[in-house]
RNA sequence: GCCCCCAUCGUCUAGAGGCCUAGGACACCUCCCUUUCAAGGAGGAGAUCAGGGGUUCGAAUCCCCUUGGGGGUACCA
């Protein structure tokens, strides 16, 4: 069932189907017309080509062809860590190859040289890993369609950009970064708009060789047809038309052989047999040049899927690390819930209805729909994020589960040595968190929340230990009482040791919060504490009366 | 500048012409619970559906314009 949850009944609105994909067949009446690539419904009524720009309602049976394999793929380029927004677009990408039990590649676009950083192919990869996002094909796993590094693909490229020029759909280009500079600036000088003025798109046989003898290494440059249009069709937008002579002749491939993404992506869709090309909307004013080099080829153009891109908490353009954190890595450092941020980031841009919010990876891949996806730019929201992750910690982990999260944290506060599950130490950090966990927003707060339950208590004053409206003598004198019905009571029996310190209290003329607290501050060295029984259980007795002693003599 | 995309509470969203007196969540406020802090429970405030024109008996929903926001405009991806 998967995508087909929303589907109407069989019957009914089928002009709902209709929307996606109609309208795509009148596109494109240029020398570069469109491949006839349609997944979309053949539907005679183009009349009614996407009426709405809206995601269409019912989920369309176009969107994927019967008996078509789904292969998509998430293609960072290895410039730095991986990126919230790029996480997003990773997951939506592999909730729609996991629902349809097709295959999510993972290429490293790595043809960028300048840019190239050596520790981010690792760094993104283990941020995939940590958000539970796997990959079939890719870095580490290999597969049919190698290599998944582009920079190692560069023959193929080389060739393609060869196979263009000679089809007369691309051209050498010798022009010098100084003179499209120059260009350029001319261009903006004169109010014009900046772009390449085609100056070697005619060149003939002479020229170019004459240029080659003077030793430049020409770059390739796509020959863009200068009249018609060429219509994008988008899954979540519908089509969108560009016309032709507003294009550029884009550079295809480098004078260093590398190619651009504008060759490379549509290559290697195309050689890894990409069934639906998802990414992120900042890719959609170039997908017209990728349309016409897929027509160039003469392949079969996928449907294309951009992703909304995720804005700053302001609304201020393209979420950035100005803002906070960008950098998903940074997430796992700051201890939030690979299961938080999955949950928190398909909710930016999708939702399921209009009440569950909850989402598994696995509830994920059930109810999730690429044609849900909101088209429009969404708010990144800090609280929002924070929210979910106290969630999970205080409601949806088991126990065992937070404890094993939390324990690696308290090992390094230098709180807890070797703790394997199932030892007592284990156990005792488990008591302690059950105890916090409702305290606890981040796991980064695990050691300061439970430090007083493996450590002496920070130093506090003592007047900590009066509380307002008493006195310290009464105080004295009440602490005293507790400290021996804490050496003979049942520390377990929470219920039994609670009425016995309040009778103790009114004994002592205190109200019950006016001996608790100071109990507490004894305990802890804070105000601020778990529930008093369950906290001094956790501490355990011995400690508990040392505690006390500590704090008897602080009172003089 | 030019091109493209987008537009419902502060934010994320539900909404596919009458089920809308516009629903949910985060954040905010009040109250309850209470040994502190949380967590939890119950309420509240918050959106003339960006504005203006159409179409229609009827529009948040369809069309157009305006405005606003975002993206792109490299031998970067």
């Amino acid at each position: 069932m998967g995508a087909y949850w929303r589907a109407a009944p069989a019957g009914v609105r089928t002009s709902g189907e209709r929307r996606a994909g109609a309208g795509f067949r009148e596109a494109g009446a240029s020398a570069y017309t469109l491949p006839t690539c349609l997944w979309g419904p053949t539907a005679p009524d183009s009349r009614q080509p996407f009426a709405s720009n809206r995601k269409p309602a019912t989920v369309t049976t176009s969107l994927i062809r019967p008996g078509q394999r789904v292969r998509v793929r998430f293609a960072p380029s290895p410039t730095g860590d991986l990126h919230v927004g790029g996480a997003r677009s990773a997951l939506f990408t592999w909730l729609f190859a996991r629902q349809h039990e097709g295959d999510f590649i993972l290429r490293i676009e790595d043809t960028d040289q300048k840019r190239y950083k050596e520790e981010s192919v690792e760094s993104i990869t283990s941020a995939l890993s940590w958000l539970g996002l796997d990959w079939d094909e890719g870095p580490g796993r290999g597969g049919p369609v190698g290599p998944y590094y582009q920079s190692e693909r560069l023959p193929l490229y080389q060739e393609h950009a060869r196979i263009l020029v000679e089809g007369g759909h691309a051209y050498e280009c010798f022009c010098s970064p100084e003179r499209l500079e120059s260009v350029r600036a001319a261009q903006i000088a004169n109010r014009q708009p900046p772009g390449y003025d085609r100056f070697c798109r005619n060149l003939s046989a002479a020229e170019r060789a004459a240029k080659r003898a003077e030793g430049i290494t020409p770059v390739v440059r796509l020959k863009a047809p200068l009249e018609g249009t060429t219509t994008v069709y988008d899954v979540l937008r519908g089509p969108s038309s560009y016309e032709n002579r507003l294009l550029e002749d884009a550079v295809l491939l480098k004078s260093d052989g590398f190619p651009t993404y504008h060759l490379a992506v549509v290559v290697d869709d195309h050689h890894m047999r990409i069934s639906h090309v998802m990414r992120g909307e900042e890719w959609l004013p170039s997908a017209p040049l990728h349309v016409l080099t897929y027509a160039a080829f003469g392949w079969e153009t996928p449907p294309f899927i951009h992703m909304p891109v995720i804005l700053n908490p302001d609304g201020k353009g393209k979420l950035s690390k100005r803002a906070g954190a960008a950098s998903v890595l940074l997430y796992k450092q700051g201890g939030y819930l690979p299961e938080a941020l999955v949950n928190y980031l398909a909710l930016v841009g999708w939702s399921y209805d209009d009440r569950t919010e909850l989402f598994s990876l696995a509830d994920l891949i059930e109810k999730f729909s690429i044609e849900r996806v909101n088209p429009s730019p969404a708010r990144y929201n800090y609280e929002k994020l924070l929210w979910f992750n106290q969630y999970y910690i205080n409601h949806v982990l088991e126990l065992d589960d937070l404890t094993r999260r939390v324990v690696p944290w308290l090992q390094d506060a230098g709180l807890l040595g070797d703790a394997p599950e199932g030892s007592e130490a284990f156990a005792h950090a488990r008591a302690a968190v059950a105890l916090i966990k409702d305290k606890m927003k981040l796991l980064s707060e695990a050691a300061d929340l439970t430090r007083y339950f493996f450590t002496d208590p920070d130093p506090y004053e003592a007047d900590l230990l009066v509380p307002k409206k008493s006195d310290p003598s009464a105080v004295r004198a009440a602490l005293q009482a507790t400290r021996a019905l804490i050496a003979e009571a049942d520390l377990e029996a929470e219920a039994e040791l609670e009425a016995q310190l309040r009778g103790l209290a009114e004994a002592h003329g205190l109200k019950a919060g006016q001996l608790f607290m100071p109990i507490r501050v004894a305990l802890t060295g804070r105000t601020v504490s778990p529930g008093l029984f369950g906290t001094l259980r956790v501490v355990g007795r011995e400690r508990a009366l040392e505690r006390l002693d500590a704090a008897l003599a602080k009172l003089g």
